[in-house]
DNA sequence: GCGTTAT
């Protein structure tokens, strides 16, 4: 067995309350009270199995009294802070998790992964052990997020029961499917059985209504989908022992998916206020971090990086000056692409779809093989340039921020920033602010699991230039210049990235 | 701006 809670939680789960609640469907004037909703579940009901707990560390200034920190692997800057008396001891080994024979496998054979990385370490034991407690979870692009809630899903599934267990919720269609495909690799030989919950070209599936429930033990998906199966019914919640928010700031923003993230959270704590909840994502900013703590049940417990040691040190950063739009086109093609040949794969991140057909069309006229992909294409067509990228048929794709966060492909080592993120306030504002976070994340596309990679950021007038320097001070980083015809400042850059000898 | 349901 690998999880002796399993059992344990059967007995203490309370038994289902008559299904007597309205869908969603119908129920369109709840809209107001779950977008206001700020305060913390009122059902923090820790399973009977839970040692006493220490509400009160949780609120506590952090400044003023010390955080309880697990044993800190040298050159880790995770701060962990964890609730009540239960003792957490940092996972050396797989072995150390109690995890199945089954799951061993999946992890050293089909995923060919040897140790546990830091975030790893620290956080499976406070997901796989009792009490099961909420957790909050940052951690470094590229740092192995994805294994500590995949496994988390994996090793807590019952296997002999035939109903949905786990569901982590993610905020777009292709990390949905890249997570759902790490969980079947990493569970091949469980025979644990998975749902991907995300859009489809209607055609050839059949209308939700003429459905069979889901069975599948663990669904991952997008908001809309997982909405929908659940409110027809398609979906039952009863039995979900384990929800995760991967990305989850951006999935408990204001302008994110709060609305939806809180309506399937309050949805599934009606039937089951058990449920664990893991919020993972490698930026929390201030005010998102300060809502997802009042978020999730009071004792959870949690793992946070300063901001200023977020950047990816492998991962070197670059601008170059170009006088005008259409020079950053000649930057590309006339240096980058010519220098960073066999460099590995390339990322050009732009800020709108058009823009992204627009220099589509431009590259692909002057014979450079590039594809692109954005929200407006069919997802059909959405999975087959991705797959292209995947199977190492494109170097070079072009993308909107549909892929800033969390896709992972090893072998891109140079990530284009052909215009910088901004963040839209719907305010009036005096000036344009950065994306500090889609910045961090767009940078971590490259530089997967420690390796090597450089971020070009390409700049062209007064309000790049600021935008450009107010990222450099919140991260506390340098960004170079490469002159923009300076064939040797190019060279110089990507040798000291490491991708050029 | 970008992302996310389908009737």
């Amino acid at each position: 067995m690998s999880e002796p809670a399993a059992t344990d939680d059967k007995t203490s789960s309370p038994p289902p309350p008559p299904a007597q609640h309205k869908s969603w469907a119908d129920e369109a004037d709840d809209d107001a009270e779950a977008a206001n909703e700020t305060t913390a579940p009122t059902t923090a009901v820790p399973s009977s199995s839970s040692p006493s707990l220490n509400v009160d560390e949780l609120s506590i200034d952090e400044n003023k009294k010390p955080p309880k920190l697990l044993d800190d692997p040298e050159d880790s800057n995770i701060q962990a802070v964890t609730s009540g008396d239960t003792p957490y001891t940092s996972a050396a080994t797989f072995e150390d998790l109690n995890l199945s024979a089954e799951l061993l496998r999946g992890l050293y054979v089909e995923m060919r992964f040897q140790k546990p990385s830091k975030i790893q370490a620290i956080s499976l034991p406070m997901i796989l052990n009792p009490p099961h407690r909420d957790l909050i979870a940052q951690a470094h692009n590229g740092s192995g997020k994805t294994t500590c809630f995949v496994l988390g899903m994996l090793s807590r599934v019952d296997p002999s029961v035939q109903a949905p267990q786990a569901l982590c919720i993610c905020p777009t269609r292709e990390l949905a499917i890249q997570n759902t495909e790490v969980l079947r690799k990493m569970g091949k030989h469980t025979g644990i059985s998975s749902e991907c919950a995300v859009p489809t070209d209607s055609r050839d599936s059949l209308p939700i209504q003429k459905r069979e429930p889901i069975k599948a033990q663990v669904v991952i998906g997008t908001p809309g989908t997982i909405k929908k199966w659940i409110s027809f019914k398609k979906l039952g919640v009863t039995r979900l022992k384990i929800l995760v928010f991967d990305e989850a700031d951006q999935m408990l923003a204001e302008d994110g998916f709060k609305d939806d993230s809180l309506r399937i959270m309050k949805e599934i704590e009606k039937f089951n206020s058990s449920c664990q909840v893991l919020l993972f994502s490698a930026t929390f900013n201030d005010i998102v971090k300060n809502f997802v703590e009042r978020t999730v049940k009071k004792d959870h417990n949690k793992l946070f990086v300063k901001k200023e040691e977020l950047s990816l040190d492998a991962v070197k950063q670059y601008k170059v000056r170009c006088p005008d739009e259409l020079s950053k086109i000649e930057v590309i093609k006339d240096y980058i692409f010519e220098l960073g040949e066999n460099v590995g794969q390339t990322i050009i991140f732009v800020r709108t779809r058009q823009s992204a057909k627009m220099l589509h069309k431009s590259l692909v006229d002057m014979g450079y093989e590039v594809t692109s992909i954005q929200g407006a294409l069919d997802h059909e067509e959405r999975d087959k340039i991705v797959k292209e990228f995947r199977d190492g048929l494109t170097q070079v794709l072009i993308s909107t921020d549909v892929l800033a966060r969390g896709f992972d492909q090893q072998q891109v080592n140079l990530v284009i920033n052909y215009d910088l993120p901004i963040k839209h306030t719907a305010e009036y504002t005096r000036e344009f602010e950065p994306d500090y976070e889609v910045y961090l994340h767009r940078v971590g596309r490259a530089g997967r699991f420690g390796r090597k990679g450089a971020v070009f950021n390409l700049i062209y007038d007064e309000k790049d230039e600021r935008l450009m320097s107010k990222i450099e001070n919140h991260f506390g980083t340098r960004v170079s210049e490469v002159r923009e015809k300076s064939v040797e400042d190019y060279k110089a850059a990507l040798k000291e990235a490491g991708l050029l000898q």
